[in-house]
DNA sequence: CCATTGCTTGACCAGCTGGTCAAGGGTTCC
DNA sequence: GGAACCCTTGACCAGCTGGTCAAGCAATGG
């Protein structure tokens, strides 16, 4: 499964066939069905396993933390440091987001981690620590720095996660005027 | 074009098949390999001209002004309002970046939009309009935020392009915390 | 009136796809 | 021993793919 996904990930879903898949694992094509329904179901199952991954890595980290400003920082933090380790994963995310048959799949699992994160956002406007606006539309914001900055820092090996981490953090807590500024 | 644009966003670019869309045409597969040499040029192209399209929308609205700040904001402003009107370009562009095939075509375009981006945040930070910080990283979180933003809510029709459009542009500059915090 | 040119057609093709299945190991248990 | 079970094999298949091409059509120009 983890080979099938690297594959997946460098050559494409669709490009990618089943007869690639057990060649390069030195097994027949038989077994593969044996353990997946189909090719379709073998997909689905990575990108489940890959977010319920994602998922337990934010929930470990911002566990302990009862600030809810410094919770959506360490999930920021965990969340890249994950993506940049299982950059493969982020490109299916990405691919799977595109297909009308996986993105419902990404949906569920996705609503869960915006519910959580969207949660955090109310609670610092609560304690007066985050500007009052709309916290579904800010956590999307956030969920988009954190993406792109993974995508694009990462691929191309520009930056030690940390240092993106840094910068992603400090953007979405400041923007870019910084405090003190209109 | 238009119609394979549409065709390729809503059932995925290898699932539809020439076929497919020279009967949505009403017209012979012929005259399909006589406009463009193959299936994957196609898609190329209708990426080309969608880039081209977008990046002439964000210089036209940004030509007259001169703050750096406001260019950003604008050129924020003007990107969402295009992805609104071609939702299905910004689906092909986001499956693009997962095959490399087609990546190469995006990041050329792609590099011209970082680069202006890139220049106003640097004159904004020489200004002392913007915190010191690497430019290149803010650029990317900005595309982040427009980017995620766009797909998110204009997807699901949960608000009204401009809305989202203030939101982000808040959030790009203000971050969560908003003025006069640490 | 015919030749040339530019476009259009759709039957056709080789190649590959996801998926099947009869056949054959290896273990385990009686 | 042998039967039952689980796993594995790879040849095989129908169906569809991107792409070709001989043939035909309409307009133009001489």
């Amino acid at each position: 499964m983890d080979f099938a996904a690297h594959r997946f990930a460098a050559g494409g879903y669709h490009p990618t066939s089943v007869a690639e898949i057990v060649q390069g694992l030195g097994v027949g094509k038989g077994v593969f069905y044996w353990y997946f329904s189909s090719k379709e179901e073998l997909l689905a199952e990575i990108l489940r396993e890959a977010q319920l991954d994602l998922r337990r890595a934010q929930r470990a980290v911002i566990a302990g933390e009862p600030d809810p400003v410094r919770r959506i920082e360490m999930g920021i933090r965990s969340s890249i440091d994950w993506l940049d380790a299982n950059r493969h994963l982020a490109t299916l995310f990405q691919f799977a987001a595109t297909e009308t048959r996986f993105a419902p799949i990404l949906r569920a699992s996705q609503e869960l981690t915006h519910n959580d994160l969207t949660q955090h956002v109310k609670d610092g406007i609560i304690d007066g620590r985050i500007r009052d606006a709309d916290p579904a539309i800010l956590t999307l914001a956030i969920l988009g720095v954190v993406g792109n900055l993974t995508r694009a820092f990462l691929a191309t090996e520009r930056a030690r996660a940390d240092e993106v981490a840094d910068t992603a953090v400090a953007f979405c807590l400041q923007g870019l005027l910084g405090p003190g500024q209109a």
